[in-house]
DNA sequence: TTGTAGGCGTTATCAG
DNA sequence: CTGATAACGCCTACAA
């Protein structure tokens, strides 16, 4: 069967081989209309002698469907988009679909060029964690193509397309109401929130309360959560205990909890408001010495596997980003069958995991 | 620009809006060939007002070429995996090319149904993390087709294609001497290997030592380098404290530790030979009150984030998977673009990341 | 049951 | 510079 580097062989060349006709192959070796037992025998004997094996590429063109799916995440190396895009893969592989993944590093322009590429694929259906919740013309595009998209872990509310979310604010306020219960009333914050989007405080009409302005996203929500909690029980808002660092500089985290951790009036406990900031606050802690819960208390935003292995163990708030995957993946694939149903803002629960991390205030050290 | 659910526009209904011919419209957005500028221009308006955007199946098709690969891991959500695929798109994305990605939950049925999917998918490589070193027909079929194989994490002799690993054995050995030389004599082994394939201890001929049989894996060299270090020093090494698990099965990784700093003569120190393992018996032990590394020392296999915010920060083998990852693309490409080079199995190092787990064998504490 | 013809959307070749 | 034509590999009509 030496026979150089020859082209790999079509169902003409296995027609051929045989003597029949390219149809008949075709309808032997696909799968399809009628074929004598005798004729497919030698047909499909012809097929393994020559090494024949179809080609998805001219399928897809005919057919018009490839089977597959895209996926725009920011970082597929953090673990909350790895498990996300374990429960996509899984969804897909039920349904038959292969799953296309880039990763976009959380910039505008790698975005916008991935989800051209996946289009230009023909991928059937797009999961996206959008990097901008402003600038969305690459998403439109798919729309207009007919190309259902599912947005995960943000949302947006012009675009007229699902996503599944869990509920930001409201898993930041319980996190900070727990703080609240155990008699805190100082409580520093630590959020990955972009320079250019610092968020702006503004008072809540009518109140003394403070919120946040600006568009919905996971950071910014959290942040929400915090002060609608704090304002609810009259606790310190000081924008000194609030403290942002910028997700494309990991130092900057340390740094700002670092900040955080010094004040003179220090926080008796800290909202680490994504994985990162909670990483920040717990090293930084220890390498304080602060004792943790003792003189500081902590509450972490993901349940990932280290936090429940340090000592103490985190008190978090558990997202299940492999549920999200895969929630987002079969509401594509309801998309892509055609079912007609209402755009979703579909949330996923969440749960604060009590762990040792969190006490009753103690001795107040700021004093 | 209401014009119905109309299917999506080609180069024809554009060639035709402007009134040239469909070559030169192919010229003008696929950009080859000589188009007037004017004529250019009236082309790229029609095109964007009819919304038309090139279909990159049909250019596969005419082509030849998707400029896509096709990534094989048996967990993408496992870190390890994750990262490497990281490294893995990263490359692709500086090629031009689109990584498709599967997982086979380490299962060989699912394995053979990836490979032939992503073939079927006209891939122009593949890097595939194989479940099993033996049953290797599926990736026999991607050579007969030419499309290049790059294998990651593991190492097939007979199939004749590049592989990208760790010397496992070797950075198992170091690990191993380095509790040898802090004093200890009694050094337990906690290892994923499936039932299955019960690695045989067998004699090294004309010594007293044991090595063990059956093909290389990363799981098994690890065992090989455990046993190496300990007889070239004439250490113990008795069965009773070398221990499997299934990794399908993670609560048996924590009997067996369970088990292991049980023994009445228990250990002085365990070398962890993954990641998986390497948390069983750090939870064990904490659970167990055994203090670390005064109790026991522990050496873990992969430098997982946790393992340096734990206390005692734990001594580890640290491979770095996302330069593997980059590795096994880079290496995919040149192959894909044809260069002439010999089957390679490359190394890439490994470091023993020595932290706060390990110390002098201190007072015995087995009798 | 089998064969013939045509087309999916793009691009390469050739002629004008 | 532009246009006509064919071809990539498969599948679906339709005819035999």
């Amino acid at each position: 069967v030496a026979q150089g580097r020859a082209r790999r062989p079509t169902v003409i060349d296995v027609a051929k081989h045989v003597g029949v006709s390219v149809s008949t192959a075709g309808r032997a070796l696909g799968g399809y209309g009628y074929v004598s037992e005798r004729t497919r025998a030698l047909i499909e004997a012809a097929a393994d002698e020559l090494g024949y094996s179809p080609n998805g590429i001219a399928r897809s063109m005919r057919s018009g469907s490839t089977r597959s799916i895209g996926f725009v995440g920011s970082d597929i190396a953090n673990p909350f988009f790895a498990e996300a895009m374990r429960g996509v893969c899984d969804v897909a592989r039920e349904a038959g679909y292969a799953a296309i993944l880039t990763n976009s590093d959380e910039r505008l322009d790698a975005e916008r060029v991935a989800v051209n590429v996946l289009l230009d694929k023909q991928v059937e259906g797009l999961i996206v964690s959008p990097a901008s919740v402003t600038d969305t013309i690459h998403l439109a595009r798919a729309a207009q193509q007919d190309v259902p998209v599912v947005l995960l872990d943000r949302h947006l509310p012009g675009l007229g397309v699902d996503s599944v979310v869990v509920d930001n604010e409201a898993a930041a306020y319980d996190a900070v109401t727990h703080l609240l219960d155990l008699g805190h009333r100082r409580i520093g914050l630590l959020a990955a929130i972009n320079p250019s989007e610092q968020p702006q405080l503004v008072p809540v009409p009518g109140t003394r309360r403070l919120t946040v302005s600006g568009a919905s996203r996971p950071s910014v929500d959290r942040v929400r959560g915090y002060l609608r909690a704090l304002g609810e029980r009259g606790a310190t808002t000081a924008r000194s205990v609030m403290r942002y660092y910028s997700s494309a500089d990991p130092e900057e985290g340390y740094a700002q909890a670092a900040a955080l951790l010094s004040l003179s009036a220090r926080p008796t406990a800290v909202f680490a408001a994504d994985n990162a900031a909670t990483r920040s606050v717990f090293t930084v802690a220890k390498r304080m010495q602060l004792r943790v819960p003792d003189h500081v208390s902590i509450v972490g935003f993901d349940d990932l596997e280290w936090t429940s292995l340090v000592e103490p163990a985190l008190t978090v708030v558990a997202q299940s980003p492999s549920t999200m995957g895969r929630a987002a993946a079969e509401r594509l694939f309801a998309r892509i069958r055609g079912e007609v149903i209402d755009v979703r803002e579909i949330v996923v629960p969440t749960e604060l995991v009590v762990r040792a991390s969190t006490a009753r205030r103690g001795r107040p050290s700021g004093r």
